[in-house]
DNA sequence: TTAATATCAGACTAATTTAGTCCTTTATGT
DNA sequence: ACATAAAGGACTAAATTAGTCTGATATTAA
């Protein structure tokens, strides 16, 4: 557990990858799948998170493909895990709005408030290494 | 995802119910389970677990219990999460001894290093936070 | 204009992990 | 003896994650 899922993961090779193969245009999900042994559909996803998030711009067609629309140390990794994850919290009750009705603790919890100091030095974790850092 | 398990929340509350309760002796799992409205076996398990790994001692029969075996100061919340996580690591190759056995991407991947630096400022942040900070 | 390539998108299945339960045994105090 | 409580293992259920399948749309090149 605290793992990172393999669309967190794949979405880091993906993003490395791009920002290592910029100079020849678009990278195709095909090349990154093959060139990382990537399951093709599960990456060709995540580089479809990553356009939807402004982290990639992506060219369809012949040639096509996926393109950082960054610079690299413009993108934390924490942008590009967020693109895939529509949860990035250590416990349910960190999400926004969340109330009694997600966790039976909710009102007896004693730990709440600990852990959402701890949440915010994760994330900072995540925010203040870039994505030029891990090339 | 990057979520703490149940049972590491678990141990945390049941930890610092201990705690805040030392000085009346011993605390059974039943109470600490009617308390914080956490499933009976389940905080029993986690009890077991801080036993195991000397967070905890404990007693049997009547008026029997669970009681810290160090002051909240002496405790991370990383000794109390690995008393009940076996790998606590974001990805599953940060485990020692890991192989191309445990990742198709072993061999291939581009992330391992940066991703281990990631990990060890996550475990930094468990280490430093003792259970006398939660309370 | 047809064929090939490639993204886009959603539903679906399979696999794995996590959460929770059940049951039996062992120890201890009254 | 009896009630209480931990120890421990096997098991089931629920939830999440990983991966697949199918079809649509857009673009380039022959």
């Amino acid at each position: 557990m605290l793992k990172l899922s393999k669309k967190a993961e794949y979405a880091l090779m993906a993003a490395k990858f791009m920002a290592l193969n910029n100079s020849s245009g678009y990278s195709s999900a095909k090349e990154i799948s093959e060139s990382y042994q990537i399951p093709y559909q599960l990456v060709a996803k995540v580089l479809q998170n990553l356009v939807k998030s402004d982290i990639a711009i992506s060219a369809k067609g012949v040639n096509g493909g996926f393109s950082l629309s960054k610079k690299p140390d413009h993108i934390s990794l924490l942008d590009i895990i967020k693109a895939v994850e529509n949860d990035f919290k250590i416990v349910d009750c960190m999400q926004i709005n969340s109330s009694s009705a997600d966790c039976s603790n909710f009102d007896c919890c004693k730990i709440k408030d600990p852990l959402a100091e701890i949440q915010r030095k994760i994330d900072k974790v995540f925010v203040e290494t870039s994505l030029a850092q891990i090339l």
